[in-house]
DNA sequence: TTGTACGCGTTATCAG
DNA sequence: CTGATAACGCGTACAA
């Protein structure tokens, strides 16, 4: 395999001036540049990586850690949207992403996969997607002083992350939730460990507070970001006589879960119950159209992560990096606006002992004209 | 930071002898690999990746392609599972991922990529999630003699595979769906360039065939792989008044986009419309459970992929590697079998102009005691 | 068993 | 503008 000393001599001139022209050194004249890279080109000759990375100290790699915890983080739509915006970034800027997924909470594991990649310089920076409390992996990097970038606000201020406004989000369709004349509210979160999870249950809380209700009173249950575990929770809280009136899931596919336990026992969304999720996307599965909902825009926060990250290994920035995306309250039918509900919809229930119109039996109801691509930058 | 030299001194021995402990050479006295074991660890050195890669000639990197044309492959649930299998092998083997998302129809792209990574020996071999017919990567990488495993079977034998039986699967199943007196068969199929797909589609066509009819009867739609665009194609096909009673789809994803298609027009299934999905896992989405279905080893298709990709890195191995996985024909209540329907199936559709069961209309029947890490090795 | 010397392919420094 | 030369950090024949 070619070298950069074979690309020498074949050009007739020095190694340093080969290297110059490889990296857009100004210091060449444009004749031997050019006779320099129509050589390269011949011979389709590339610098050999482990060689520029030793001397340039530089691997041209980012890692991007799923906690392993969150298997079901990587079952969610959440996270191919995420990853492609990743992907895009690291391809805008020349670099190449590592898929890492570790268990954050064990130390053992998070100290060699510092060892392995930090240490080593395997990599130049490292994308954390899912901030957990009290995540090792965190305080480990910052005191290494090595780049990173977190995907969702840490405990601790003067960390770099990029985040959405979970709480203020989640307060605000709380407060729409509650809006429509709602008396017993309810949450399916997700897992307190999670920081995203448990600013969307801190969101919730707020408003119901501000609305005047008893926290004590309001059923919040915590597991899961799954659609099978949100189903299963909601099936024991709807099938109390007390049972709530408004329920905000974490996330669509939790809302989902939902609605299929009050599919199951009969309850009609949204008459006797109001539904919000949170996430917003989903262009390709049809039953997510009626869902109310909080957008929150995926794609652009692997974007921005990896894009910071890059700011930061190159020393463009200086103190912590604390990004902030817009998120946007997407109002439809299940929270019970007064927006009419389709008879087609997937939310419609027959009434109760009354004739069904035949063949539409909780048929889905596709807004054919919506907007498909929600979350492209 | 440390240095092999550093060590070295520290320890009082030469360079070689470090690198001889680390690297675990027996030609080491055990005295004195152990005192400088010591050292390493209290000073917690780790050999730095990049001038390893430079001697050895090998980065401990494997690269994992996804073609972006399958944007659908990377929402589907699919992926998740092959991914995991993938980290679970490099994990095991001790190299790490690289997660590359190109357009694999490209000529330009292609180059880029192979140049980027390939030529500049960046990664030791290439896994490709999914074969596309013509894919111009195989050959490419084939002529260089670069190390790669394909995920599906090519076109050309004399490449590295790892897949299921598709076409032989497929046609079991289709013989298993039209063993209920079907009369009308069709297919939901995957996009032709896909070979999986057009696998999956030819085993159909053989069963078929088969079975005695003629294939110009028999519908067969190619769409992309997603729950939506099978729905839009269903419900055209399930429109007609010589409309099909007997469905085969090419995902399981597929197979819902169907089913709410054949709810929305209210067919019933199973008894007006047989339905037989491809893929079988899904843990955690309940609408699952009830879906008649080949099941494919998602994960054991991505640890085989790298595992024998390492062996191939490793020339562990002579000739082409043809590794095929079983799949398992699962029969559930979708195709029609003798099985009783639940009444609170997801499949159950009230009799028309019939009485409904106040709460539940389309509920989803949840089968508790199924067990659920089905794709686990 | 241990140490020496060289190669791996680039980039960076400094002299011209 | 160009070229020689020294890092960069490690592995490995070969010699001792």
């Amino acid at each position: 395999m070619m070298n950069l000393r074979d690309i020498a001599q074949l050009s007739g001139v020095s190694r340093s001036t080969v290297s110059r022209v490889i990296n857009d050194d100004p210091r060449v004249s444009d004749e031997v540049r050019a006779r320099v890279k129509a050589i390269i080109e011949r011979e389709g000759y590339h610098p050999h990586a482990a060689a520029r990375a030793l001397a340039t100290r530089r691997s041209g790699v980012f890692g991007l850690v799923i906690p392993q915890a969150l298997g079901s983080l990587f079952g969610d739509p959440w996270f191919p949207r995420f990853t492609q915006g990743c992907l895009d970034a690291a391809r805008e800027i020349g670099v190449t992403l590592m898929l890492l997924m570790e268990p954050a909470d064990d130390p053992v594991a998070v100290g060699k996969l510092i060892d392995r990649l930090v240490v080593t310089r395997h990599i130049d920076g490292l994308v954390l997607a899912a901030s957990m409390r009290d995540d090792m992996m965190i305080s480990a990097l910052a005191e290494l002083g090595f780049p990173y970038m977190l995907v969702g606000r840490p405990r601790d201020e003067g960390r770099n992350f990029v985040d959405v406004r979970n709480r203020e989000a989640s307060a605000d369709a709380t407060r729409h939730l509650l809006g429509h004349g709602r008396t017993r509210p309810a949450m399916i979160a997700g897992p307190d460990y999670m920081i995203s999870a448990s600013d969307r249950r801190a969101g919730f809380e707020d408003a119901v507070c501000e609305a005047g209700f008893d926290l004590a009173d309001v059923p919040i249950r915590q597991v899961d970001f799954s659609q099978r575990e949100a189903y299963n929770e909601a099936l024991a809280l709807l099938g109390r006589p007390d049972r709530p009136d408004a329920i905000f899931a974490a996330s669509d596919a939790m809302a989902f879960g939902v609605l299929q336990a009050a599919r199951k026992l009969g309850i009609r969304v949204p008459e006797d119950l109001g539904l919000m999720g949170f996430d917003g996307f989903e262009p390709d599965r049809i039953w997510y159209w009626e869902l109310s909902t909080v957008r929150q825009p995926a794609h652009g926060i692997g974007y921005t992560a990896v894009t910071r990250l890059n700011d930061i290994v190159n020393h463009r920035t200086q103190g912590p990096e604390h990004v902030w995306l817009e998120t946007e309250l997407v109002v439809r039918h299940s929270c019970g606006c007064d927006m009419p509900v389709p008879p087609e919809s997937l939310l419609h229930l027959p009434e109760k002992g009354g004739a069904v119109r035949p063949g539409l039996p909780g048929a889905i109801f596709v807004a054919e004209s919506e907007e498909l691509n929600i979350d492209r930058p």
